[in-house]
DNA sequence: GTCTATAGTGCGATAGAC
DNA sequence: GTCTATCGCACTATAGAC
């Protein structure tokens, strides 16, 4: 039996990923179905989380395609084959639905990240794991952080300030893992603050311009390895060693 | 007197960009007054063009902060001191407005980055020259750019399909440099597409997320700096010398 | 729980006075 | 050229039948 502690073990791929990490639709609704029961009239977990499934589902084909404001209510009943009134009692108002996909899309991703970092990790390892894990996870949830990225501008001051906020931890974490690289001597003294900012940029290409990846046929272990490596050739440091991993 | 011929001239500077290029709003309107007279009832140009500073300087400005659908034709009318029949006037529907907006844009960009590239240069100069150049362009323009961007999915099938060409034609330029680069053997053999389209995500990220970069007070000469060294560290082939201007 | 019908609001666009 | 007044329509949201 070996022992499974250490970070010596192999780098994570998309399909074990996508295994562990349980993001079906349907499980996220059973969530959102959970915390919002206040608005939501349905009492009956199984027949509320199979119309939200539909109704996410729907809003963000409509949304990414012509935007959020653009998709009338009247759209979403047609395309979903719900009425109106059945819409109506899954949330309180159309705000609320644009709410509710939001706040769990900040929700998942927060989790998924910590999860996967192993604090005992050298930076370089750190830094290389979370660059895979956020592809992985924006790519099984794309049209979650496609609308999520897109749709920030239709949200209320106070949720707007708690998209910016994640937006900045992202980047924080990716600041504090180069510090600690840079302090063992592993990447370059260069600016931390603008190449986290980059990587951030980076991997938001990857779901934002989907279409693009897609039709040039870049799968998103291809895209993870270049940016791996676009990355460390600007910040390791000339006595780093070349690459060690897969 | 001098000769003004040769690439030895030197790296263009955000100042003289911004004296040369005459981007003002008020330029690019006489231009849009010219083109779009079948659709602008006002004859007279002094005062079509007054109007049209308007309408698109609050146009980009509300739209901006909560999305073009969002805002309605009372809101700009408002804003903007005009009545709604004022505002139909110079354009014939809110979609043309739109249009307009986009148009113009695109027409820039491409003129700008021409001008400014000078094919005799070797490929690392030209490079650098493109990269300063677009993120002088979407510094001067920001509202601009940032319009153009989040409210792409607002516009029909047939302008739709210019913005996405007007977005591949820029990694275009960037790729077939690349690949000079590749061939004279300054930049080292990777995969010119992945890299083209990793500049672009960082050249739009600033004028995308302006306000992280204007809170961390980094100016544009700052950025361009950072994203030559960190690109070039990238790909330039390791046998290259070191930095030879600036 | 889900439907249809409808209330009430605000939109884009236009007509006609000035 | 610019204004105000207004048309017709589509929207969000709700009420009440089943």
């Amino acid at each position: 039996m070996m022992e499974a502690t250490r970070s010596t073990a192999k780098t994570i791929d998309f399909d074990s990923f996508r295994q562990m990490a349980l993001l079906s639709m349907e499980d996220i609704c059973v969530e959102i179905f959970h915390e919002n029961q206040q608005s939501i009239k349905i009492k009956k977990e199984t027949v509320a989380v199979r119309n939200l499934v539909n109704i996410f589902y729907t809003t963000l084909r409509l949304s990414n395609e012509k935007g959020f404001q653009t998709m009338s209510l009247r759209d979403l009943s047609g395309a979903s084959g719900l009425s109106m009134g059945a819409l109506y009692s899954c949330f309180s108002s159309k705000d609320e639905l644009l709410e509710m996909i939001q706040k769990q899309g900040r929700r998942i991703t927060r989790k998924v990240l910590f999860d996967h970092l192993d604090q005992k990790d050298p930076p370089r390892k750190k830094m290389r794991t979370l660059i895979r894990v956020h592809l992985y996870l924006t790519e099984v949830m794309q049209p979650w952080f496609y609308f999520a990225y897109m749709e920030t501008k239709n949200l209320d001051k106070a949720q707007r300030k708690r998209s910016v906020e994640s937006e900045l931890f992202t980047e924080q974490v990716f600041n504090g893992i180069q510090q600690e690289g840079q302090n063992a001597g592993v990447y370059r003294p260069i600016d931390s603050v603008l190449t986290s900012g980059a990587v951030n940029a980076l991997l938001q290409d990857w779901y934002v311009k989907r279409w693009k990846y897609s039709r040039r046929k870049v799968s998103v272990e291809d895209y993870a390895r270049f940016v791996i490596s676009f990355v460390e050739s600007a910040i390791l440091s000339e006595a780093a060693p070349g690459d060690t991993e897969k």
